[in-house]
Formats: structure tokens, sequence, C-alpha cells
DNA sequence: ACAAAAGTGTTCGATATACACCCATGT
DNA sequence: ACATGGGTGTATATCGAACACTTTTGT
């Protein structure tokens, strides 16, 4: 019986919410696409595994990272009993340009249009998407697919490319202000028209998203 | 390589939060209480090793099953490499009866005054209660813990006894009532001073539940 | 001047919390 | 009659949702 770690790893690209995937050069599912993943080594812990396969895939290390769910079901690997210990990281676009470093194949595509995948991996990424939604509304998870400095605007679609909704600016920005863990910077976005105001993420007071679980000292 | 499940089960008993907890009776730990578990075998599926597993220890089947975390470190297990798949389960009182029926020193254990436990199954447990605490909040997980028929002061004693804590009377039946999944019964329980209604579960309407995420459809 | 995105408050409904008395039963 | 636990309603604070205009910049 074999354990291996599949990742799915987020960033945003684009405006738009985008996973890391790796085409198979080997049977089974040759030519298919399929998460990051390997299995894990004999004296390797799980998470260890996994943020080895991220650093192998990425190039990067560093990045939150959490464990997901374990799949099991004794058909889904036709080359035998392998037991998929999956994962779920964020990276910062900033961070992704390495991406491609091992993997040559390794490709961010967008959410919307997703290929078909290999083994069970179409079920792990949605489960991890539901998951990454979730979370969204009850820690900083957010603030992981993001630059150190960012401005509002920027928050706001990394919301709304996760959610896969507009969101009302006003009501968005009331509820970060009133987390205070933003610190207004004095620097300014250059980019498009008026310029917007830096931020940075100082994880100072969550009082209320600690108690309701930011989950799990492991 | 090998996997292994272990579960965490609980279950009200005398208006306390119990967990099924068995004493090992060879090396390692040998005398230690651990949590209910084995191997998973060659073609069997995860879940299904997990029901297996809490068939044998509790002699019931269809109860409310959900894996929690797996758990890797390389020596949480001295005898070599064991990947342990949590689950956690709930079982209402009127059917713990049986329990004992394999393991012939299976215990349900307070959850105040519990042992230390073998290998790294403190964590476990702990992780499965905090876990617990934060679905009763969002899902109706909370029935699973009562038979058929019951009265609110029942289900608001099993509320109290998982988060530890007293509840307001008239706020816990307004949200109780306004979930609409109750059906009131024309029987009433005879037991202390003044009968109390019954109530049945019925799964009708949660619109709110399902999409805050009763979670996973596997 | 105009186009484009940044920034800013108020109202309203829903939800959570705090709180005290009467009722039905067994002894 | 009294002790025990079952049963019921109101007032207040908090949170989420809807909604429109002014400001700053580049062209």
């Amino acid at each position: 019986m074999r354990v291996a770690v599949d990742i799915v790893i987020f960033t945003i690209q684009s405006g738009s919410l985008r996973v890391l995937l790796v085409r198979r050069k080997i049977a089974p599912f040759e030519g298919k696409f399929a998460l990051p993943g390997g299995f894990v080594h004999e004296d390797e812990g799980l998470e260890d595994a996994a943020l080895r396969e991220l650093e192998e895939e990425t190039g990067v290390g560093d990045v939150y990272l959490e464990q997901l769910y374990s799949f099991g079901t004794p058909s889904r690997d036709p080359r035998g009993r392998v037991i998929s210990v999956s994962y779920f990281a964020l990276i910062s676009p900033d961070r992704t340009l390495q991406a491609g470093s091992d993997a040559a194949e390794a490709q961010w595509q967008e959410m919307q249009k997703l290929p078909p995948l290999a083994f069970d991996h179409g079920a792990i990424l949605e489960y991890a998407l539901e998951r990454l939604r979730n979370k969204l509304e009850y820690t900083t998870v957010g603030f992981q697919l993001l630059p150190e400095k960012f401005t509002l605007p920027d928050l706001q679609g990394v919301y709304e490319a996760i959610l896969d909704k507009k969101l009302d600016k006003r009501n968005f920005r009331r509820k970060i202000a009133q987390l205070k863990i933003l610190k207004p910077l004095k620097e300014f976005q250059q980019t498009g028209r008026r310029p917007a105001q830096l931020f940075r993420f100082v994880a100072g007071k969550f009082e209320k998203l600690k108690d309701k679980g930011i989950l799990f000292p492991f």
C-alpha cells in the first residue's frame, strides 16, 4: 500500500483563480493533466512530502499549506493501491514566476476552463475550491494570495475571483476595516488611473477570527 | 508503509460527552488507552475500514461517520511507519449498549476525565472535539447523538455537553424552531416531574444549512 | 473635458443576546 | 404545599445587504 500526496496549488493571475496542473508523461492517463504530487518517502512526514513536491514544482517554499482530505478508494489508481493525502496551497502571484522549474509541463490553468483531470483529481480540486471558499469567510487565508504590499481593490479582486461573484465595494471595505489587520502605507500604486493606497497585512488583532477557528495547530 | 484508521466515537451518557477508548493489550503502550482502530485491508476503502472497525468495537453500523485528518509523522508509531487516517463518529446513547462486543476492554470515558492516551491519540481526540464543536453550530450533526424521539431539554443537553457551557433555554429553542427541522409528536416523556414533549428530526427544510456547507458529497 | 477606477455613509432587515415568570407534575 | 424542571416573549445590540455620488488621475 503506497501513500502519495497531491497538492492543489492556487494562485491569482490576471484577476482569475488558477491552479497548477502538470501534464502526465507516462501511463496511466498519459497526456492528461493532473495535480502535482508524488509518493511520500519512507522517513518523511506527510506535510514535509507536500512541501517537497510543492517546491519541486514551483521552486517556492514558505507558502500557506493545509491538509485537505485523504482519498483511498481501492480503484482510484489503476496501478495498484495508492492512498492520496491531498493538500491545498496558496501562493501569491509575485512568487509564481519560477513555476515549471521541475515539471516542464506545469501550467497555471484558469479554474473556469479546466480540462478533464487524471485519476480522481477532479473531485479533489472541487473539494479544495469549496474549502477555500469557506475559509475565505472566517479566516485571513485570502491574504496569502497577494504580495506583501497590495491595494484594497487588489484584495477585493481576490475575493471576487475565488467566490466568482461581484462584491459591494463599500461593504467589503467596511468588513476588512473592522478586522483591523491592515496597516496603511504611505505609498500608492501608480498603475491605472487614480492611484490606490497600498496596505500591508499585519496579523495583529484577529480576536474574532481566532476563536471562530483559525484552526489546527499542526 | 502501512495505513491505519483510528476512530473517535462520541456519544452522550448521563448528560456528559463520552468517547470510546480501548485498553491496549500489547506493546507498544501496553495497558494504555487508545482510540479504536486498525489497519486498512488491501482491497478496502478508507471509510469502509473505519466502518468495519467501528462495527467490530460497538456492534453498530449505520452511524454518522466523517473523515477527520490524516496523521503521518514518521515517529508516531514506534513499530514503524504508519499513516493514520482518523475519523469521527457519532452514535446515539440508545445504540451504545452493545459496546464492548469485540474489544472486551472498550469503555465509554468522560471527556472531562480522560486518561493519557497511546500514540498521538490525544491530539487526534482534541482535534475531533474542536471539529465537533464547530460543526454543531452550522450543521445538524447534534441530532446524531439522540434517539429517534427526544425532547427539547434532551437536545439542549447535547449542545451543552459538547460545548461545555450552559445555554439560554429560550434562545436555544427559538434557534431550533426557526430551522423547522423538528416534527412535534403527540407523545410526552413521562420521566421527571413535568412531562416534556417528544420530537422527531425531519431533515426536510435546511436551506440555510445546506448552502453553508453540510459538506462533502463522498 | 472626459473616461476610469478610487474612495466614502446611511438605512433596513435579520440575527444573536440578555433576561423572569407561569405551568404541570410527583411527592 | 412545595419542589422540580418544562415551557414561553420582549427589548437591545450587532451584523450583513442594498444602494449613489464625489474625487483623482491620465489622455
